[in-house]
DNA sequence: TCTTTATGTAGTCGGTGTAAACATTATCTA
DNA sequence: TAGATAATGTTTACACCGACTACATAAAGA
């Protein structure tokens, strides 16, 4: 055909195209011989690069997270406290509407049902960070005799579930027109601000 | 083979199997020709009954709509007021976890893709179910400066959240134990009963 | 009864994942 | 720098899948 035996960057290609083909036309879309054509290789080519498509998912989701966890660590400037817990769950929820492609797959239950104890343990780093926050708000004197187990379902909760609803083209066809951050801001400090 | 040559109830019988497996083993391992052998039919049967596979998906979709807004139906009995949002939004958490397969699927994204004009609508009149507890709540005196649409973010994000976050395999390993139905009221009403 | 309709079967086509054998190029080392 | 070795890409092959067509059988109705 054309080009070079080697593509040269087949690896990094293929992520980016399956991030791409994931957030237009989903899961069932997306093909480890379309991504060869896509990119003018062979149908086997992309095998050399990942055991297979499980495999390809794992490692874009395994690189969602951790962009994940350094969106809320440079969210997160302030001291531990209310304010920070504010801007930890507002970044979670930004991120996840600027990084849809990724919050999709994260969101995937047929990539994330296949993840790796790496995988595994970024998810729970990124836990434990929202739980540290989250106590931390507590210990600072917010809501402290609140359960912080249920505190911490309720925020989870809140915040994925509002990342979701914001990204999910069902649940935007029924909040009926565009929502800005600071409507989203809104929203999460309703509970924050409350009381 | 053995058996007759007609099934008898193969619609159903496709529909109960393929929740089964959805649940089991995830939309990625469902296949037509799966459900056909897994019932003693000939793989092509399943087309009898559905256009194809999606068409199948979107039906039991359809099913689990409507079934959740009957759940949703008899868990408010109540008069319209914040009660009756309290009983209304534990009811549809609580449908989700005693429903995880209905509920799974209808928050696949690769089924709601190809969400039927139907499909659409029943969706849409959950929404507006939920839409009028909530401002009936309002009316009834409960927050009442709150900009309603905000209000309606927050809530159905923190209903649908809870809803993910306590079916999701992933948050229920970060979760740590089993919680249960106080749990999750405790969790809902940590926002309602506030201020 | 016999005609129509519903339901199931068999065969086929193109598409997909993935494994094995082979080809080419890049990299390392003696 | 030459030759060995590893990395990367291709070809071939197989099993599985969705979906279409032609055909077979059974059920329902006239």
């Amino acid at each position: 055909m054309s080009g070079p035996y080697h593509h040269g960057n087949l690896r990094n290609a293929l992520i980016e195209r399956a991030i791409e083909v994931m957030d237009k036309e989903g899961l069932e879309k997306l093909s480890l011989r379309g991504l060869a054509r896509d990119l003018n290789v062979s149908h086997a080519a992309p095998l050399r690069h990942f055991a297979n498509k499980a495999d390809l998912l794992r490692e874009i989701a395994q690189a969602g997270v951790e962009r994940l966890i350094e969106a809320s660590k440079s969210a997160g400037d302030l001291k531990p406290g209310l304010d920070r817990l504010r801007q930890t769950m507002n970044g979670y929820v930004l991120w996840a509407t600027e990084n849809a492609a990724y919050h999709h797959i994260l969101r995937n239950p047929d990539v994330m049902r296949h993840a790796s104890d790496d995988l595994k343990s970024s998810v729970d780093k990124f836990a434990s960070m929202q739980w540290e926050d989250i106590t931390a708000a507590q210990l600072s004197g917010w809501r402290p005799d609140e359960d912080p187990r249920l505190l911490y379902l309720h925020l989870i909760s809140l915040t994925a579930g509002t990342a979701i609803v914001l990204t999910d083209p069902m649940y935007r066809a029924v909040l009926g027109r565009e929502l800005d951050v600071v409507d989203i801001k809104g929203s999460i400090g309703i509970f924050l601000d409350a009381a």
